[in-house]
DNA sequence: TGTATTTTTTTTGTCGACAAAGAAAATGGA
DNA sequence: TCCATTTTCTTTGTCGACAAAAAAAATACA
């Protein structure tokens, strides 16, 4: 079980519990564990961290800043629905910043730059051989952040990294019904792009990036048109 | 004195608080009154305000949410300090936002969209009429706030927001030394803009937001090398 | 039985207080 | 006088408690 809370009240550092609740509720929200429009009770969460509720609010407020959450004014707060309807406007931002960020990786990218990125894509690979969906998940998005970051433009590697948060959610999705189908096919995608940036193929990055993009956009559009009865309210 | 805080301790409604402090803190900051890297105190705040350190913390988290103050652990927070380093990756990220709301704009803007960007077209005619570089600076900001949001992408929309608040501490730099110098062509160009974008000519729409952050990016880069004495340290 | 009103419950927003973590000041020794 | 160590001071992080707001439940009335 990886939900195991028998919390044991150790002893934590001042000021770690924010973000150790920050990182799980977030990465709770972004696979799904957390449902969309579900309720989050903050003396519950801080029962279970086995804290005070003013970390678990600030907590919430950062998840609240980034829109992975609502809040209510003076009722409840719950973990923000999935923005169904603003698809479209999501897929054009991410595929722009898909080709915007590997583009400037290949442009400014450094050697070292390559390495974390092939780190990732190892650990990518490694999640679609062990076909854990969740890990696929969290790590493709690991490796684009890595992407972005070798581009050195913090304000687009910021904004994608956004983008690619709220884009595991959808993922999730996806991988629920078609489980393991063509992550492979991605493997070798990312290979591509990996080649183009380090060859400093601007064009062709640009290219990849867009094509990796409408990709998944299209793999995204297909599943929502074929099996839309989702356990999820609009 | 400027800074005249006579703040009468006046009933509040339960949940404002944290609002108030958050909008004003954070135009205080973009209009560079509280100067960047100056320190923040909570209690300070507290007093100032006539209310608990918790809504202020609140609001402070928000702001960091947004990069706007940093805060070290258990140490001091402060005031970001400008990424001069940076610039270069912000105006790309700026310019083409530039491009990517106003083409959206000539693409999606609806009847109504069009009278809340004339309204903030009036109000910034109306700050370089009165020549106040505060206003001007802000209500550009909501200008090219309402054209991206007639694009109907929330995406970009936000984004461009973040970028169009960092962009309004270095307007103030600019505005600081060069008073009330070529506002008027800004005027024009909006102008030009609007009719675009009723047009719905995108290609000449995305010519001009290119132009027009192209523009105002030059104008920067000119004021920095040649009056590169400023009164904020890096 | 159905509806309006009151009461209770739930959950948030705010407060004052205290402890921890650094930084600054004070102390002591060479 | 200079440096190391201790003490004080400042500012944050966390806590428990209470009041406000809204929802849910209970009551009264027709």
């Amino acid at each position: 079980m990886t939900n195991d809370d028998s919390s044991q009240i150790t002893e934590r550092k001042r000021g770690s519990g924010v973000k150790l609740v920050y990182d799980l509720l977030r990465d709770e929200i972004l696979d799904l564990k957390l449902v969309p429009g579900s309720a989050i009770d903050e003396v519950q969460l801080a029962a279970r961290f086995g804290m005070s509720r003013t970390p678990i609010r600030e907590a919430l407020v950062r998840l609240a800043g980034e829109g992975l959450i609502e809040t209510l004014p003076n009722r409840s707060t719950m973990v923000s629905n999935i923005d169904f309807l603003g698809m479209p406007a999501y897929f054009d931002a991410l595929v722009l910043m898909y080709r915007v960020t590997t583009r400037l990786a290949a442009q400014h990218h450094r050697a070292d730059d390559l390495l974390i990125i092939r780190e990732r894509q190892a650990e990518f690979s490694a999640a679609v051989a062990a076909q854990d969906a969740l890990a696929m998940i969290a790590t493709n998005a690991d490796f684009h952040s890595a992407i972005a970051a070798a581009g050195r433009n913090a304000y687009y590697a910021n904004f994608f990294d956004r983008l690619l948060g709220e884009g595991r959610r959808m993922l999730r999705l996806y991988y629920q019904s078609y489980e393991d189908r063509l992550p492979a096919r991605y493997v070798d995608e990312h290979e591509e792009i990996i080649a183009a940036v380090e060859a400093r193929d601007v064009t062709e990055a640009d290219r990849l990036g867009k094509a990796h993009g409408e990709q998944i956009v299209e793999q995204i559009g297909r599943l929502l048109t074929r099996n839309d009865r989702l356990d999820i309210d609009l």
